[in-house]
DNA sequence: TACGCGTGGGG
DNA sequence: TCCCCAAGCGT
């Protein structure tokens, strides 16, 4: 089953959110920046921080030229900093290969560091208003439903989900980065994981997931993420240390954050690794870029 | 393809 | 409470 595109962004104009990075104003450095704190990352929580990062850094020369503790501590708790990390080594390619000018191309942005399959499409689609599939967890669930009838999406599949959506997308361009904005704005507000709530959605009349009378989703279970007890925890924890204090800090004081000796040394080495941490001349840790 | 990677809110 | 979930990416 086929969704009616003029439906759809009709309903987008009415209905959808007027958050900051959609604004006719907002760049495409803007679209970028969002776009990576949104990977995993509740709008809610992304907006204010969004906010002072487009204040304090505009141009992506302007955060290339900050140090990276600065841009770890202006990521502040988002969650997976390395995001953060990979941002900022982005903008330095964009500042010194592209102009300072964040670029349109698909193949160019896949390119970039942290940039993948769906960021991609969205910078292109949002931040240059072209005509590129863009897939999410949101856009997945929703053609699950909409047009395959089904509870919700099985596993990823690339080349599956785009081709999917490329067969729905309108032929020109404003329409079909209007349609993909629309799609993924429908799944994070009416046909949510949980608890769709059909009685609003636009899309009723025409859903395959209704005709069908809803069934329930049969497909594998999605792997439970757990997070108490894990490397994931500790990192957290050893990072919070060091966002939290301008100086570097003695190891012991990083050994009070958590009990096991053994999970402790091994998250901090990985840190190191990562280039989330370093080590000072004198032996203390800080975070990156800073001494 | 499957897994590891932070953090917090809502049912 | 606990569990699920949130605009993914890199390996």
């Amino acid at each position: 089953m086929a969704i009616d595109p003029d439906i759809l962004i009709d309903w987008f104009a009415e209905q959808g959110r007027d958050l900051p990075w959609r604004r006719a104003e907002c760049t495409p450095w803007g679209v970028l920046v969002s776009e990576i704190m949104l990977q995993q990352t509740p709008v809610a929580r992304v907006r204010p921080v969004w906010e002072e990062w487009l204040e304090r850094w505009p141009r992506p020369s302007a955060l290339a030229a900050a140090a990276q503790g600065e841009v770890l501590r202006a990521w502040g708790k988002l969650g997976y900093p390395r995001r953060a990390l990979r941002l900022h080594a982005a903008a330095e390619v964009i500042a010194r290969d592209h102009g300072d000018v964040v670029p349109s191309d698909v193949d160019t942005l896949l390119a970039l560091p942290g940039i993948g399959v769906y960021t991609a499409r969205a910078v292109a689609a949002f931040g240059y208003g072209k005509r590129a599939p863009v897939v999410d967890t949101n856009v997945r669930r929703v053609v699950a439903r909409a047009v395959h009838g089904a509870g919700d999406a099985g596993p990823a599949s690339n080349t599956r989900d785009l081709a999917d959506v490329e067969e729905l997308l309108p032929d020109r361009d404003a329409p079909a980065a209007s349609f993909s904005a629309a799609l993924m704005e429908l799944g994070a507000l009416v046909c949510v994981a949980r608890g769709p709530r059909c009685a609003d959605c636009p899309l009723h009349a025409d859903c395959a997931w209704q005709h069908a009378g809803r069934p329930a989703y049969t497909g594998p279970a999605k792997p439970v993420q757990r997070f108490a007890g894990t490397d994931r925890q500790v990192r957290g924890l050893l990072l919070d240390v060091l966002r939290g204090t301008a100086e570097p800090v003695p190891k012991e004081r990083l050994d009070l954050v958590w009990s096991k000796a053994g999970q402790r040394d091994r998250c901090l080495d990985s840190l190191l690794v990562d280039g989330l941490v370093e080590q000072t001349p004198d032996g203390r840790f800080a975070l990156p870029g800073e001494y």
